[in-house]
DNA sequence: CGACTTAATGTCAATGCGACGTTTAGTTAC
DNA sequence: GTAACTAAACGTCGCATTGACATTAAGTCG
């Protein structure tokens, strides 16, 4: 760090990876750009980092102005930072990539501050012939949903795509609409439920239109699921040559 | 990302966290800086982002430049960015930082361009009453312990912490090292043995000065580790309250 | 050759998991 | 009211994986 050569100083934003789960499909919330570059076109909501700020407040900012959803109150975690020196036209614009989980809320983010807020499914977005996206947005969308599913095998994440209260069959829905898969509904319920500190019972029962009622849990404690509910077999990912 | 508010631009440093097994410990190294601020103490390699230059790309030049490994034949991943208004006294530096994994090389690293570079055992850093680093460091370097000592669970990664040609002994005791245990040699071998892609057999043996010789193993195809070796019950880490 | 050292292979019980069957508690149709 | 229907909850069985520990194999040294 000695060295007195061209060094770089560059923009730098936050950009959100918000997904969520809504009728059993896994969406992102995308806005509208309103400015140049790529004015019109969607891209993941972020903007710049103010003054004094650190990234996860920035992150929390974005969310609330953007989206009007309360970051704090969010499963929000670091993605990683972009800085490709292209990535913006305007300039040098260093990214950090921030994915946010939300629960399927009530609200269809819209009519509030998040006027151009839309939850888009993410096989549009990342299955052939994909709405394209601003900037590397693809790019980084891609990597947040990576991130997405494979924290849900290692990780108790997935009860933060849920409401406070809900049902086994609501967190399943969470891994077969993240996964894009099926999931044996009695082996996961016998997991969850033999996992130490997955989910605890809360007594409350819904009662549905049709069938039995279903019992109602909280999440629980821990944070990593330990063994791993593993995906099948996820066509394990290989090194190119060696 | 239309308001005009009071953006920041900041200088942008890729620091790394290059990490070796020696004599059966974790070590990581260190630079010892050259100007102020924090003259005489040591610090992560690291420094500046170049002109047009990508974040990878740095860190390779800087692993280069400063200790003279070469990044691209060393395992080298994104850890994150650290950007605390306060984190430089020089003003807003943001920080890109990497985790390499090298094998414990014959050359100490000195004499070369590397002049100040040195392994410290990685327990004088993190410990009790540690060595204190330069800036966030500290930090930074916590993290990326805890990063190599997740992905060794899941991922087959150990073996970047080895040359070309390893035995079992010799993967086992960089676990050992990392995650500060022991770990058992005989199931340990059954575990890597039978995974798909962990390793393969070169038909090689070293002859050791005692003992029988040990089989020689080049690393395999696989990166991750399915079904993943797990810690002995990790303290299983909670989230705060809930 | 026997003692010693480290590698490699083997055994066995407990656990976890995939695949699938059965019972329970509700609603709706007649 | 009762039968049909639906979804939840619970159970069974065999196989694969694991942890704990024993045994055999292949070298060196005295």
């Amino acid at each position: 760090m000695t060295e007195s050569r061209p060094r770089v100083t560059a923009a730098i934003t936050v950009d959100l990876v918000v997904l969520t789960v809504r009728r059993d499909r896994l969406h992102v919330l995308l806005i509208e750009r309103g400015t140049e570059p790529y004015a019109g076109q969607p891209a993941l909501p972020g903007g710049f980092l103010r003054d004094r700020e650190d990234l996860l407040d920035s992150a929390i900012r974005e969310l609330r102005e953007e989206t009007s959803l309360d970051g704090r109150r969010l499963h929000l975690e670091q993605l990683g930072a972009y800085a490709a020196a292209d990535r913006d036209p305007r300039g040098r614009v260093l990214t950090v990539a921030y994915l946010a989980i939300a629960p399927n809320l009530p609200q269809p983010s819209a009519g509030t501050d998040a006027a151009g807020a839309v939850w888009m499914p993410a096989d549009r977005l990342v299955g052939p012939d994909p709405v394209p996206l601003a900037f590397d947005h693809a790019a980084i969308l891609r990597d947040g949903i990576e991130r997405a599913r494979v924290e849900l095998e290692y990780t108790t994440v997935a009860a933060a795509f849920c409401k406070d209260e809900f049902t086994i069959t609501e967190l399943r829905t969470v891994y077969e609409a993240v996964w894009g898969t099926t999931v044996d509904p009695r082996n996961f319920a016998r997991k969850v439920l033999t996992a130490d500190g997955f989910v605890v019972p809360t007594g409350h029962k819904r009662a549905s239109e049709m069938g039995r009622p279903a019992a109602l849990y909280r999440r629980g404690a821990a944070l990593l699921l330990n063994p791993p509910m593993l995906r099948a077999q996820s066509m394990a990912r290989r090194r190119p040559s060696a």
